[in-house]
DNA sequence: CTATATTTTCAGTAATTCCTGAAAATTCAG
DNA sequence: CTGAATTTTCAGGAATTACTGAAAATATAG
């Protein structure tokens, strides 16, 4: 199999955005190349397009797995394994946060709150706690918001997103409304 | 300088966190010492406390000053280089993103746009151009979003994060208003 | 079962990335 | 200016990570 220009050009950049995001160059040209790919691949079809060493695209393909990033399914009177990228992008970016939140984020908010159930020895020791906690807390609340928001139907969330700081007057709006409402419950709390 | 054991396992933990994130292990744990640290510090107490050489430290400096991570200062009667992490955690996840957007996703999209302009001569390449379009559309609008979102004021920030999907609680109100407010239009501009 | 197709494992090597010490460059007090 | 203090550079070695081919393991058609 040859990899057009236009497909091999997109492959070679994602390894190397792969390398960057602490994910090996080769992982990320296999991952590429299923998500580009109009029809499952086997793994010899895609060590031939990268020029990979059969047991290199094994190990990559495990590496996916374990991401749960690919589909495995199996061809009529084939008996070797396809491989594709999910249809849905934002399925693939879904998983790909949610595994790196059990991987790497929990371990951490682990470790910090282990970190601030000590009792700070010194000074220094209560300044790094504090900074500790600072941490914490923004690492906390981003991961609870995205695990809320990520639920959302990809519609939804794109119209959110679209509106990205305007969202801001709805909040406005939604301060205003209360303002009534608590009016109303004052006022026919006296008047009772 | 001798590190507490709290401080240890942070920088630790961040020196693990920043290798499974594309960045080198050394910088990680320099960053992290100076994030807890109450005072600025200068390369050699680095360097003593985390038992690098002082060559490395300086090109670890380097690199966190190429990501704007670092503030520089003097000390009075020191001739000596001095470096903190910023107070405010949100401005330092701001300027992260704003540099992995510059350094990352910029170069990307640049790189689908030009896959996009090319006509496909194949039926796979048209696969992979639709396919390189989701990802240009999705890549765009989380970029969009996040510019605007990102100038918000911690406090508005927070209060948005907080109530979560709830959000949509009020996209749902905005469409009432709306659509009160296409009535009264279409009957004003019928009875006109 | 047996034979063959297919996938996985893994030890060894290749490639890359990281780190150091020594030397060069820079800065600045006197 | 001069010389000491400080920082930076960089070639070479150390450590880590990636990749391969060969062999082992697994799966399945007949």
């Amino acid at each position: 199999m040859k990899l057009s220009p236009l497909s091999q050009d997109f492959v070679l950049h994602f390894g190397e955005m792969g390398s960057r995001w602490g994910i090996n160059r080769t992982v990320g040209q296999i991952y590429a190349l299923l998500y580009v790919s109009p029809r499952p691949l086997n793994a010899d079809e895609i060590a031939e397009a990268l020029a990979f060493s059969r047991s290199n695209v094994s190990m990559g393909l495990k590496e996916l797995e374990s991401w749960q990033l690919t589909k495995l399914q199996h061809l009529p009177n084939d008996r070797r394994e396809y491989f594709t990228a999910p249809e849905d992008i934002w399925a693939i970016f879904r998983t790909l946060a949610e595994e790196r939140r059990k991987r790497e984020i929990d371990p951490t908010l682990t470790m910090l709150r282990g970190a601030l159930l000590a009792s700070p020895d010194s000074e220094e020791d209560r300044y790094a706690q504090q900074r500790m906690k600072q941490m914490h807390d923004l690492i906390e609340m981003a991961t609870l918001w995205f695990n809320d928001i990520q639920r959302l139907d990809p519609e939804t969330l794109k119209q959110l997103m679209t509106m990205g700081a305007k969202v801001t007057k709805l909040l406005e709006m939604k301060d205003k409304l209360k303002v009534v409402t608590g009016l109303k419950k004052a006022s026919s709390a006296t008047t009772s």
